[in-house]
RNA sequence: GCGCCCAUAGCUCAGGUGGAUAGAGCAACAGACUUCUAAUCUGUGGGUCGCGGGUUCGAGUCCUGCUGGGCGCGCCA
């Protein structure tokens, strides 16, 4: 960022003097040292709209650069662009940014405090999370987790669908379960709830209620226990997301809509538009006009509201709320309904624009190289509660992270286990650690640690030192586009690429073993990377053990 | 049938808002510890970027038509 931006000023310095009207200059880092340390491909754009052959305008470019820090070696023009190879003195400020910076290196405040919600996961509470949550859950937690570094007060939200006919049906098969734990007769709800969880409520149920629940009408009697089912499942969900690293702001349950009359006055607002009509006895919304393949119905002909309404109330209450931006992270399944949820924010009269969906795709899981059979109607789910069991947390956040949101995932179980180079997850945390390693020995020799700070950096000047400068120079860039592209994949990665070559600047080249300028450059160097890989493990929500 | 997502090395995937010679990891093969953590490093091989058109100085990237896979298309949530 910080060369990168000096050397984008110099070439807008040059286009100025040159008569050149031009904002924005982009320079990248290279793909092959053959083209230097930094590049810029403007005179490409600037041909279209002066007519101009790319080498001429490079030429005019270059001619008039000016380099008050004196920080450029060599400036080439190859095919049109323009390569900047640096003096490796250059790179130095590279570590006193961080150095400076430490916690906040990265960080831009774009957000301005503004107020930005994010929800996700709200999965139903008819049973425990699965891997599928898991992966909506890291994503949304990371995504919120960038917001944040990007000066945004992040609130994130879970919705709870408490009310309708699943929890109804969960009531009647955790009766079921209990009548035929107890020996009754029973019979098991159609299309209930299968998995072996119902028997553990059913159980905790039992000892909780008694043999009075039975002499309760059955109304009444699934009233209790759809209460206590459902408060059982939320707090096992909160659990298991507390392990997870994340913790909720606001827990919004759907009847909380119903009492705040929001679902009535979402629909009147609508009504009063116009956009509603009557049809077969229900009344729908006129969802097509705003962009809607179909109409979609609000309230049913038997008078009750549809799971849609509610959402749009849910949503109208988002917006009272203040938020400057809401974000819904939703699973793949649902990606259908982007639409009617546009068009019923457009027909409230809000900007539709302010509302973002992010859809992730499917999670499928690997064990011993082959797929892990998982039915929803079984009730053969794998939990996160499994999952986290079995790979811990760090594994399991680091894993959901690490694919774009919009393709598939597979998640390998033995990898994410596998304590050894092959996990990327404990290479990363590795070279941390041995960041930490190289302190501990230092002051154990006798090393003055505050001379770290303020030595001659002028120093690094190995190969595999500046790859590693150029890369930590890289850091807040690589941030600003997982930020805009909603995309936290491109943190593993780039942390990937950074532990690589800290990893090989360390096998082969001394350090603490140096003479004493060189020494303390390479431990600046070192210190630097150790914050850089706390900075993004941070971001992840994956820890930093400073031995392994 | 319609809509959304995906298709890049043997496998799993990166490839900012179009830039140069398409990159990692795993797997395979060959090497490196009397040394600050070998949970590491170095090297080698491996590609018609699903197929066909188009846009332009330039396309893995944008447009379009196919093919294949996933997910949706309810007065369920």
């Amino acid at each position: 960022m910080i060369l990168k931006k000096y050397l984008a000023d110099r070439i807008l310095d040059a286009l100025v003097k040159i008569n050149i009207q031009c904002t924005e200059v982009v320079v990248d880092r290279t793909q092959s040292p053959d083209f230097g340390h930094y590049t810029s491909s403007v005179s490409f754009n600037l041909s279209r709209v002066l007519k101009k052959s790319p080498y001429e305008i490079a030429k005019n470019i270059v001619e008039n650069l000016t380099d008050p820090l004196e920080f450029i070696n060599k400036v080439e023009i190859r095919n049109g662009f323009i390569n900047f190879f640096l003096k490796e003195n250059a790179f130095g400020l590279v570590i006193k940014e961080i150095m400076k910076e430490r916690a906040n290196y990265g960080k831009f405040n774009e957000g301005q405090g503004k107020k930005v919600q994010i929800e996700f996961v709200s999965a139903n509470p008819s049973g425990p999370l699965h891997v599928g949550n898991g992966r909506g859950g890291a994503l949304g937690d990371v995504l919120a987790n960038i917001f944040e570094w990007f000066g945004y007060k992040v609130e994130r939200e879970f919705y709870v669908n408490d009310m309708g006919t699943q929890m109804n049906l969960l009531a009647l098969s955790v009766e079921a379960r209990m009548k035929e734990l107890l020996g009754m007769p029973f019979e098991f709800p159609e299309d209930g709830y299968h998995g072996e969880y119902i028997k553990d409520i059913a159980n905790l149920a039992i000892g909780r209620f008694g043999s009075d629940i039975w002499n309760l009408p059955q109304e009444k009697r699934l009233e209790r226990l759809k209460e206590f089912a459902k408060d059982t499942i939320l707090e096992w969900q909160r659990r298991d997301l507390e392990d997870f690293g994340i913790r909720f702001d606001c827990w919004y349950k759907e009847s909380t809509l119903h009492e705040k009359g929001l679902l009535k006055e979402a629909f009147e607002i609508l009504k009063a538009c116009g956009y509603t009509y009557e049809k077969d006895g229900a009344v729908w919304f006129a969802s097509t006009r705003f962009g809607d393949e179909k109409d979609r119905v609000l309230v049913k002909s038997d008078g009750s509201s549809t799971y849609f309404l509610a959402d749009i109330a849910y949503h109208l209450d988002k917006y009272r709320r203040g938020f400057s931006r809401i974000i819904d992270i939703w699973g793949a399944d649902h990606h259908g309904h982007i639409p009617r949820m546009k068009a019923s924010v457009k027909a409230l009269g809000y900007d539709p624009n302010t509302l973002e969906l992010i859809i992730y795709q499917i999670v499928h899981l690997f064990r011993g190289g082959s797929a892990v059979r998982m039915s929803k109607r079984a009730g053969e789910m794998v939990t996160l509660r499994e999952l986290l069991d079995e790979v811990g947390k760090d594994a399991a956040r680091y894993f959901f992270i690490m694919r774009d949101p919009n393709s598939q995932l597979d998640f390998d179980i033995d990898l994410a286990k596998a304590q050894s180079s092959n996990n990327p997850v404990y290479y990363v945390q590795y070279a941390f650690a041995r960041c930490c390693s190289l302190f501990r020995q230092a002051e154990a020799r006798e090393v003055e640690i505050e001379r770290v700070f303020n030595c001659d950096l002028s120093y690094l000047k190995d190969p595999l030192e500046v790859d590693l400068m150029i890369i930590l120079e890289d850091f807040p860039d690589m941030l600003r586009n997982a930020f805009y592209n909603r995309a936290p994949h491109r943190l593993t990665f780039y942390l990937e690429s950074l532990a690589k070559s800290f990893h090989s600047f360390y096998n082969s080249l001394r350090i603490l073993q140096e003479e004493e300028p060189v020494m303390y450059a390479r431990m600046a160097l070192v210190f630097a990377t150790q914050q850089v890989i706390k900075n993004g493990l941070d971001i992840i929500g994956v820890s930093t053990p400073e031995k392994m």
